[in-house]
DNA sequence: TGAACAATACGAACAGCGTTCTTATGAGAT
DNA sequence: ATCTCATAAGAACGCTGTTCGTATTGTTCA
């Protein structure tokens, strides 16, 4: 019986991992064998120079010099190529041992690297959010979080959801961050903070406040707002729970 | 010259709009004319009754009892089809006077109605998340939600970059929910939570935390997990806000 | 009334996508 | 030296968004 990729899948993350038997196949020795890994690493490559968008299996059979038909000897599907990209994300993560006094840096330190290492692979948090929360990569992450959270004193209920809310939020944002940045990079609409201005100005009267404060709408960095909207919610974390 | 769809695009929302004159083609006297409303109202149709990753142009134009090449004429092409369902979508949403007093209520109002919308359409907040901000009826949302948290006292800067908070999170948390019941019905991998809370209990000893309060990982509707959350940036939004 | 026009509709096709079927290859085991 | 069999890979299927060229039609002008 020949393993198929589902059950590769599934010992994946087993703890006695054989170390890659890196067996035989036609132009075995010809230049470097197709694994999981070199898979992962080529993948992050294209990721990280052309966005998540242009990750295709035959995109990334053509950079591993095959055809797309020989990755599937290895991968079950693309869906599983994206937990696959998550997963190792996530492993890189590194998470501080919890500090009760300094669990709010800590948090927002968790969420910045975060969205440092989403944002080294523009596009790939499109994959986060189809990504089974059962994945022990991302599992891993969470544990951390609510962790620290614990230490801090956040109630167990308050803090689970608020990791929920968390995550989902670094998502989204580095989703959009992503998508913005293609569109300027594309479509040569890059609308500076100017034309946003501009228009904003040029508004119909029925858009009173957006008009009066165009310069708060459109100002901030996306690094600002997102160091924003974390404190928001984890000032709302700490209203009523108890210190 | 015939109007390009491209201006038809940019006319579409000028304010002297001539009443769709109707005019002919082949087939003309047929059935119905293909317009632009009877292409937005179809693909609602069909977002609504099997997802919007069911929304292919091919689908729509065979809806339409057509090809695929005649929404070009309507349409620019898929992303613009796009944000008029969005546009569409934000024109749907009943926006209150701004009450100083119940300034809290009504924003949740307004993100309660959000989520009620995208979620009537399943997985279209990911059309959400790539329309452009200048889009004159999502500003119109935006104005409004501005100038509740204004009255309610929120500093514009705070309350400009909540809006943008508010809005992505609303945004994530539908396409997640959306996600979720899709893998549901197709995969027919419905974890209940019980089966999550027996794998959370499975889980190796490196999950303390994730294994002792699994309870309050998994508890909870969407519903209230969305409600939290909003509740969360509104309490954090007020701790330093002049009141 | 008849001809020219302009706008629409649409069949066919292109390039690209994820995926699968089928076959050939060649390293390890016998 | 032969056999085995997992890997590799070619070819194809059905799908996607999009475009080209053409056919059809209601309107308008001579």
């Amino acid at each position: 019986m020949s393993p198929t990729p589902q059950e590769r899948r599934a010992a994946r993350h087993e703890p006695g991992a054989p170390p890659a038997k890196t067996r035989r196949g036609p132009s075995g020795g010809g230049k470097k064998p197709i694994t999981v890994e070199a898979i992962v690493e080529t993948a992050f490559g294209i990721v990280a120079a052309e966005g998540y968008e242009a990750l295709t299996m035959r995109r990334l059979a053509t950079a591993l010099e095959t055809g797309p038909a020989s990755l599937y000897a290895h991968v079950v599907n693309k869906e599983d190529l994206d937990e696959l990209l998550i997963g190792r994300l996530c492993a890189s993560i590194t998470l501080p041992a919890p500090s009760p006094s300094r669990w709010r840096e800590q948090i927002i330190g968790v969420c910045d690297g975060l969205r440092e290492q989403y944002l080294r692979y523009p596009g790939i948090s499109r994959a986060a959010f189809a990504a089974a929360p059962s994945n022990l990569d991302t599992l891993r992450v969470s544990e951390g979080m609510l962790a620290i959270l614990l230490a801090g004193g956040v109630p167990p209920q308050r803090a689970a959801w608020a990791i929920d809310a968390l995550t989902l939020y670094v998502n989204a944002h580095c989703l959009e961050v992503a998508l913005a940045a293609r569109r300027g990079d594309a479509d040569q609409w890059v609308i500076g903070r100017d034309e946003m201005l501009r228009r904003f100005a040029a508004l119909p009267e029925a858009f009173p406040n957006t008009r009066a404060y165009a310069g708060e709408l459109t100002g901030g960095s996306p690094g600002d707002r997102f160091a924003f909207t974390i404190g928001l919610m984890l000032d709302g974390l700490v209203r009523s729970a108890a210190g």
